[in-house]
Order: structure tokens, then C-alpha cells, then sequence
DNA sequence: CGATAATGATACGGACCCGTAACGATCGGG
DNA sequence: CCCGATCGTTACGGGTCCGTATCATTATCG
């Protein structure tokens, strides 16, 4: 079931969704952020701070001060895991969801706008 | 010639390019810098910077900052307008034609590995 | 027990970005 | 000519983020 584009209908819906996201004054999140968002709301949990250090490539502090931003922006919550007390099981919050969802609903719109070419 | 993309194939693919952009040591630009970016190669030229921060309402403080940040990575130029010496063109470079290239590419590649649902 | 390993958080110096406000340079009309 | 308008840039104070190194807490295993 492949999703077929062109690089240029690829590219103006790569922009279109990001001037979209600019304009409605959503959190400027980089792409470090998203990715680490995405991946808390599409895949299974648990989610802790090493594993998801692991997906990405990068260290865990960078994530811990991520979890620290989106939690400010309410979009995760953090818990300590009872059965393994080092662990930090990262948590999905509704505002996060709504968040998520609204982002998924950008990128149907914007790729249903598309023209040809 | 509308793009039919489903929320969850939506969410997939933009998780799976952030993934992919944040994996390859790319510059984490932000979502305004990306859509900057994506402007300048995308809309017909001449580009300034009074009408990239109109294009993306934001102040032209940002824009100027984004272009000394792609500069510095070699995404972009700046030159005086010779007819008009108050204004600033942005140019294109080649190091940022491959790189939104590149971005186009793995989109598309990315698209066509999307399963249903 | 005690030693070792593992987890997430924190400290640090440096870099970037924000919005507001001010600035120098340039144009254009009276 | 000069004065106001316009352009892009810079200054400022505050915030976030980076990578490296270190930390406290907790688990594991001899």
C-alpha cells in the first residue's frame, strides 16, 4: 500500500505544514523534539529516557531536557517506574494527544490541497 | 490530483523523516527555520527579508538570524540589491539545493514504505 | 553485606534564539 | 536639500539547548 509522491508535491507539503505550524504560534519545536513526541504517541510504551536515547541517536540528556520542555508545554508527564525505581516511564497527557492529532489532521488537509507535479 | 494520506500514515511519516533527518546529523533546524528554508527554494525569487518575515508572520529580527544560521551552514546567501541598496536578496546555494533535495528524497522514500492504516 | 552496574538528573561553559527597541543606511517626495 | 519612510541589522535581557562530565539513587550479584 505505497504512498505515492513526487519530490515537489513532497517539498510544498513539507513547507505548507511548517508555515502552518509557524502561524498558528504552536511550540517552534525542532526536529529533535517532534521526533521524540511522534515516537512517545506512535509507539508502544513504556517509554524511559534511555530507550528513547537509543531510537534517536543521541545522549540522554537531551532527552531528559526535552521531557523537561514538553512537560512545561503539558504535551508528557514523567513517573518513576515502582518495580524498577532507576527507571522514568514517560507518560502521554490528553493535551498531547490533541496536540498529535492535530498535527496528523495539518498534514491530511495540506497533502489533500496538493496539485499535480 | 489530491493526495489521500490517512492521520496515522500521516503521523508515521512525519515521525519516521524526523527521525531520519535527526539520525543523519543534519542541522536541527527548527519548524521556522525549515519553513524559511523550504520558502526560499520553493517560491520564485527575489527573496528579502521584510517579505519572508511578512510570508511566515514573524518579525524581521528572526529572519535575520535564521539567514546568519543558514549561512553560516552554507544553505543560503545574502546580497545587496544594487537597484535598491536598502533591500537584502537571499540567494539559493548549491549545498541548500542538495540539501531540500535530499529532504525531498526522503520523504518520497519514506512514503512509499508506509503500510496501510 | 559490599562492590559494581545502570538509570536519570544535574552542573557547566558556550552557543543559539526570542521579542522589543533602537540603530545606521538608503530612498523619495516636498 | 532635508525630512520622513523604509530597509535590514544590532543591542539587550531572558530563555533554551547543546555535549561532556559528574552526580545521587537504585538494582544486581558475588
Amino acid at each position: 500500500m505505497a504512498l505515492e509522491i513526487r519530490p515537489s508535491q513532497a517539498l510544498r507539503l513539507w513547507r505548507q505544514v511548517h508555515l502552518d505550524l509557524v502561524h498558528d504560534g504552536q511550540a517552534d519545536l525542532s526536529a529533535r523534539q517532534t521526533a521524540i513526541l511522534l515516537t512517545i504517541y506512535l509507539e508502544l510504551p513504556p517509554h524511559t529516557v534511555r530507550g528513547l536515547a537509543q531510537q534517536l541517536g543521541v545522549t540522554k540528556p537531551v532527552i531528559t531536557r526535552a521531557l523537561d520542555t514538553m512537560g512545561k508545554l503539558g504535551l508528557v508527564t514523567r513517573r518513576r517506574d515502582e518495580f524498577d525505581r532507576r527507571n522514568v516511564v514517560i507518560q502521554r497527557t490528553v493535551a498531547g494527544a490533541l496536540a498529535v492529532e492535530r498535527l496528523a489532521d495539518l498534514v491530511v488537509q495540506r497533502a489533500r490541497e496538493l496539485g499535480p507535479g
